[in-house]
RNA sequence: GGGCCGGUAGUCUAGUGGUUAUGACGCUGCCCUUACGAGGCAGAGGUCCCCGGUUCGAAUCCGGGCCGGCCCACCA
């Protein structure tokens, strides 16, 4: 059937996506024959809409379902929501008015729950509208449905996961110090922590030497612990103070006496060469108190504020114990002069509060004496590009400490531990249900350890990358369907940014290697960011967000995914967000349409016995392209393939080939033979449904209506194309390049010389291996006499 | 300080050890060529960051430098 509508409209795409949506068109089959290829997606947070990174990425894990389809795999490709955790909470106390703490936990998780009904599948718009091909677009516990990680399948999965680990002996409950957000009121890993540059004030202090009642000066931004200090330290290099050695300070204020010592730690430049050891100012202090042995005292409390051990300052905040300490010292004169200095600190990722070292149980998850397996495990798995991996074994070297899985919120998944009122024994209750203990009783009556039958139940809950890093095991139904699980993990692929290498993807890992053994994927695959339209980093407080469901509504779905595919290889390098770009994709869209509307004008042929060599010529190169683009697109490249495809589209085949089998196709005057029009007719579609084939994963809407309208078919049913070994082989006198440097200089001459292109060429003379093209070049620039030498000229009628 | 990536026309970008370096946007000119005027064709525009090396030959490979970006570590 001929394409009626002169060009593509981004109009076309909604009847297509709606029918996808209606018809369940990529639903994942559960029994299928066919080999999984199963897809890791990773789930968005729902409280903002999705942004045009997001977009991009999904567009790209869309091409490869929509790749692997076509070579044969029942894709799992699955849509998930991630609902846990901080955002939603801070959202909701935002948004209603309320803090956490003030209101009870029941009616502060209902809030939660009320904000997110609000949320619910709106997110999902922008990935409908760019054609990406879920299994599902309804929330269930199939495989391939949307799921939640708040649903209760979900969580009693990450509960699950915790007590197989728990029965395995790997996680324990400890005092330590850890990194404690103020803000959020809950012990974070260093995984979640950020560096910010903040000012603040360098105040020298003055010391006092007791055993020869000398002053010294040690400069510090946090003279707020000054109660918490251990011991004073100068470089052993530093000859100023080599007569301090062994002597002892006595802290203003506090007239605590600690010892004055060399170390390397303390740097000559900095300060005056003399630095108060706290604990804990920074993770140096840490360092060295664990390396001295010494034991700290700890001066602020969950709350931010100081404690007992600050005396005069206690109730206060950091900051508000800061100007008072600073108040006190220079009324007595100790503060000998302060420097305004810009200070690099960290803060919590999420609500940017500068971090405090606080010493509070946690639950810990055994990690330190993994990290080889882990590494051995990386080595298994593909990382495109390879370098990626670097990042993830950078990652694992600088791990120091163990895991710390547990928080202090309310909207996560709850540790499912009580504690025997009576002796304390932790009870963790057996698999098989969500557990909620800080508002159910245990499934026992009586403690296992005392017999005592009142419970406390556990209100911490777990760090949100706990149930993050079960992605692949629920998408796989692991505990649910072992079965299947066993059949179809490891999963094939983990396509994610790069960075969460070290959240997502390290603790997926790490929990999936300790709970079945075995490495989570086969492949991994990781990208980079989408910058702006000037390079830089798009985020909410430069106000430089682009939606892309505006790039859309503007362009369509099909320019913004080519663009995807065609502007860079986001595996290597970000890229930047450029509105004239995916224009100019939507150009070569109408330049595809146009191609497939002159090869419609002809209908479909059996391949003639013979073919001219120009249309072998033709078939050679696309069998080429079809090798290139299907090794590629196995590798995740679609980047190559889209720039590669669209050269040959347009500069090959509708710039040459098309110019020149024209009259050939038509055969108007007779002038070819039956067998000439029909090879030419035979090329032609070849090279469409061939191509059109090849661009279905990339751009599915116009691909799929160009199809359907010419062969009567569902392209994204189609198998990919593979190569005609015999055409790829044929040896031919001329080349492409051959073949355009001619055309081109025909063109030129009769350009030059301000004639129509259909003007009469009186002698052509150009080399030998033309011959037989011969009768397509006469035709095609309407050439009188036509001689063999060396060199291309052309002689026009006068 | 450590690591990774990049530097190609006014802007952005592709690319490969081998004639004349890809394309887009912008710019100039021409064209109702029966698929395409939201198009086609032609044209102008480049020390392919710098220096050195390997090579018959380097924008491409190697070393060094400069510049930019990102990540990690550290900063009393």
């Amino acid at each position: 059937m001929k394409l009626k509508e002169k060009r593509w409209k981004k109009e076309f795409e909604e009847e297509i996506r709606r029918m996808w949506r209606e018809k369940n068109e990529y639903r994942f089959d559960e029994n299928t024959k066919k080999p999984v290829f199963s897809i890791d997606t990773p789930p968005p947070y729902v409280n903002a809409p999705v942004h045009i990174g997001q977009a991009t990425t999904y567009v790209l894990m869309d091409m490869f379902a929509r790749f692997r389809r076509m070579i044969g795999y029942e894709v799992l490709f699955p849509l998930g929501l991630d609902r846990n955790g901080l955002p939603i909470e801070v959202a909701a106390e935002r948004k209603f008015g309320v803090k956490m703490n003030e209101v009870s936990r029941e009616r502060f998780v209902e809030l939660c729950k009320k904000l997110l009904e609000e949320y619910s599948m709106k997110s999902t718009e922008t990935f409908y509208i760019a054609g990406i091909s879920f299994n599902s677009w309804e929330i269930g516990t199939r495989a391939g449905d949307v799921y939640l990680t708040d649903m209760p399948e979900y969580r009693k999965l990450t509960q699950e996961t915790f007590i197989d680990l728990w029965n395995k002996g790997l996680i324990y409950e400890d005092v330590r110090i850890n990194n404690y957000c103020p803000g959020c009121r809950t012990t974070i890993a260093d995984a979640e922590i950020e560096y910010d540059e903040r000012p603040t004030v360098f105040n020298y202090v003055k010391f006092k030497v007791k055993e020869t009642g000398e002053d010294i000066v040690i400069a510090t931004t946090r003279p707020e612990l000054l109660c918490t200090c251990k011991m004073v330290v100068f470089n052993p290099s530093d000859e100023r103070y080599k007569h301090l050695n062994g002597k002892t300070a006595i802290v203003p204020l506090y007239n605590i006496e600690v010892p004055i010592r060399p170390h390397p730690i303390a740097k000559p430049e900095m300060g005056t060469g003399l630095e108060m050891m706290c604990s804990f100012g920074d993770t140096r202090d840490i360092q060295f108190f664990r390396e001295m042995d010494l034991q700290p005292v700890i001066a602020i409390d969950q709350n931010g504020k100081m404690n007992k051990h600050a005396g005069f300052l206690e109730g206060l905040e950091v900051l508000e114990a800061r100007e008072k300490i600073v108040e006190m010292l220079k009324e007595k004169g100790m503060i000998v002069k302060q420097e305004k200095m810009m200070h690099r600190i960290p803060i919590c990722e999420r609500s940017k509060d500068a971090i405090e070292f606080i010493a509070m149980p946690e639950y810990y998850l055994k990690q330190m004496e993994f990290k080889d397996k882990i590494r051995a495990i990386a080595d298994k798995m593909n990382f495109y590009s390879p370098k990626s991996k670097q990042i993830l074994l950078d990652w694992i070297d600088s791990i120091k400490i163990d895991w710390a899985i547990s928080r202090r919120r309310y909207y996560a998944t709850e540790i499912p531990v009580w504690y025997c009122k009576k002796c304390n024994h932790p009870y963790v209750p057996p698999k098989g249900k969500y557990y909620q203990p800080w508002r159910e009783r245990p499934p026992i009556e009586r403690c296992p350890k005392c017999g005592h039958k009142e419970f406390r139940g556990e209100e911490r809950v777990f760090d949100t990358w706990f149930d993050s890093s079960i992605t692949p095991l629920f998408i796989l139904k692991y505990s649910r369907d072992n079965n299947f699980f066993e059949k179809h993990f490891p999963c094939t692929l983990r396509p994610q940014g790069k960075e969460i290498v070290r959240t997502w993807l390290y603790y997926t890992l790490l929990k999936c290697y300790l709970l079945t053994n075995k490495q989570a994927f086969r492949d991994v695959w990781i990208n980079y960011h989408i910058l702006d339209e000037k390079g830089k980093k798009m985020s909410k407080s430069l106000g430089n967000i682009i939606d892309p469901q505006k790039v859309m509504e503007r362009y369509g779905a099909e320019p913004f995914r080519f663009w995807a595919a065609i502007e860079g290889n986001l595996e290597k390098t970000d890229f930047k967000c450029s509105f004239n770009r995916i224009e100019g994709a939507s150009k070569f869209l109408t330049k595809y349409w146009n191609i497939a509307r002159f090869v419609s004008l002809f209908d479909p042929i059996k391949k003639p016995k013979h073919l001219t060599e120009l249309d072998k010529w033709v078939i050679k190169e696309l069998n080429m392209l079809i090798k290139y683009t299907r090794e590629r697109y196995e590798r995740y490249d679609f980047h190559g393939p889209a720039v590669k495809i669209k050269h040959f589209l347009w500069e090959v085949f509708a710039s040459h080939y098309i110019e020149m089998v024209k009259n050939r196709a038509y055969n108007q005057d007779n002038k070819f033979s039956k067998e000439e029009q029909e090879s030419a007719i035979y090329a032609l579609h070849e090279v469409l449904e061939k191509v059109t084939r090849m661009l279905a994963p990339i751009i599915p809407f116009i691909t799929y209506r160009i199809y359907k309208d010419i062969y009567g078919k569902n392209v994204h049913k189609m198998q990919f194309p593979s190569i005609d070994k015999f055409a790829i082989k044929e040896e031919l006198s001329i080349s492409s390049n051959d073949i355009i440097a001619l055309n081109s200089a025909i063109w030129k001459v009769k350009k030059d010389a301000g004639m129509s292109l259909k003007s009469k060429v009186r002698l052509l003379t150009l080399p030998v291996k033309f011959k037989p093209i011969e009768k397509d070049i006469i035709f095609t620039h309407n050439i009188e006499k036509i001689e063999y030498k060396e060199g291309i000229s052309v002689k026009l009628e006068q």
